[in-house]
DNA sequence: CTCCTTTTTTATCGATCAATACATAAATCG
DNA sequence: CGATTTATGTATTGATCGATAAAAAAGGAG
């Protein structure tokens, strides 16, 4: 079957890609039509035609990130050994993605669209949310992971530890945007990478730290 | 002098109370000018001609908010006798004044105006990252301050560890903002502090850092 | 060629944005 | 009292928001 009728002008997934450039940039609601269309080159029309609405552009475009830049990031964390090299892989990725010279700074997920309210945007940040919850879901099932392996203690607090990384991880997204070098952030992944004996080491309740922690 | 004129039928500084509260809950570029004369129980004309713009309402608010809940956080960064408990208060201080059942969850100088470009909001974008940046000097400061006091080493990296707790109190205005409860961010505390020893010393600085931390 | 489908360009649409004109109301001053 | 000053309520302002209507343009199908 052939393509029928006038053929389409523009690359969909290169005016995808400008479009999620933008949404990175300045959020799902600081990002308008006329600067998305502008950005992509194209027309409103053809903005709907091809993508439906704003939202919905939003939607393939937090897609396309999930895609293009995540597995950087979740790379280390499937394919580590231990949790702790999981872990620490992890944020070092993250420090580097954050930090990229030519994209925005920090990440779509966090900063896309925090305020619940903002035009008509409850669907795009319950979207967000969820994706940002799943995230902490992810990070626990490497330490339960990691507990039955024998790697870390039966009574590890995987929900808490993984709450901890992930605002960590969170906490990079707004210093990255604010202007924080890489070589900052790896020192805030290398802080964070410090309590881990201390997080998984024992069955302590609170700030019962072990030993100090070396990177490798 | 009296006052000439017709008197204000309104009480400024309750209605600049509910602009807060709405910048809070929706940022600078989400709460519009019809939902703040609404929650002010004013009409626009009497908005402008007793805070002059929405940009000014916003750094009155922003000052409200640095007079009515910053100092709470900040208490034990000045008041606690070691640096170690300065920042396990403040990250405490920190759980709880983000998770206050009646008020919006999460901290106004991180969650207010993150991207620079929404409407018209550089200045005030600009506002809320100095003030960010100041924190991190804050925290530096009584770092440093902990060195010549002798209770930290004199390599200390003041500056990361510093940027890391920083780190950590922004994350946790995302997970606030996400729905975390009050001990999940306490856990998220926690895990920070676990890291000073292997930050600030490294070498069995154990004697000075064991439990000390009160709770409120 | 003439239909038919789809995209393109141009020019908007109504709604909402932040910000004001204007006339009236309520106080003090002389 | 009248004059002055300031605040209030109503009704808009021009600009911009996201989203379309309409007609011309560019292809295949018959």
């Amino acid at each position: 079957m052939a393509e029928r009728g006038r053929p389409r002008k523009f690359d969909r997934e290169e005016a995808l890609g400008r479009a999620l450039e933008l949404f990175w940039q300045k959020g799902f609601a600081g990002a308008s039509l006329s600067e998305l269309t502008a950005a992509m080159a194209i027309n409103p029309p053809s903005l709907y035609a091809a993508f439906g609405s704003k939202e919905a552009l939003f939607h393939e475009a937090v897609s396309l990130y999930g895609r293009t830049e995540s597995p950087e990031i979740w790379l280390a964390m499937e394919e580590a050994p231990t949790a702790r090299e999981a872990f620490d892989g992890f944020l070092r990725a993250t420090a580097f993605s954050f930090t990229q010279p030519d994209k925005p700074r920090g990440c779509l997920i966090v900063l896309g669209a925090l305020h619940a309210d903002d035009t008509g945007s409850e669907a795009v940040c319950a979207a967000l949310r969820k994706m940002r919850a799943d995230n902490v879901t992810d990070l626990a099932a490497r330490l339960r992971r990691a507990v039955d392996d024998g790697e870390l203690p039966a009574g590890t607090d995987c929900d808490g530890v993984a709450a901890f990384y992930v605002t960590v991880q969170q906490g990079m997204s707004i210093q990255a945007r604010d202007g924080a070098s890489r070589e900052t952030l790896l020192a805030v992944a290398d802080g964070a990478m410090a309590a881990w004996d201390g997080l998984t080491g024992g069955t302590s309740t609170r700030g019962s730290t072990t030993d100090a922690a070396p990177r490798p």
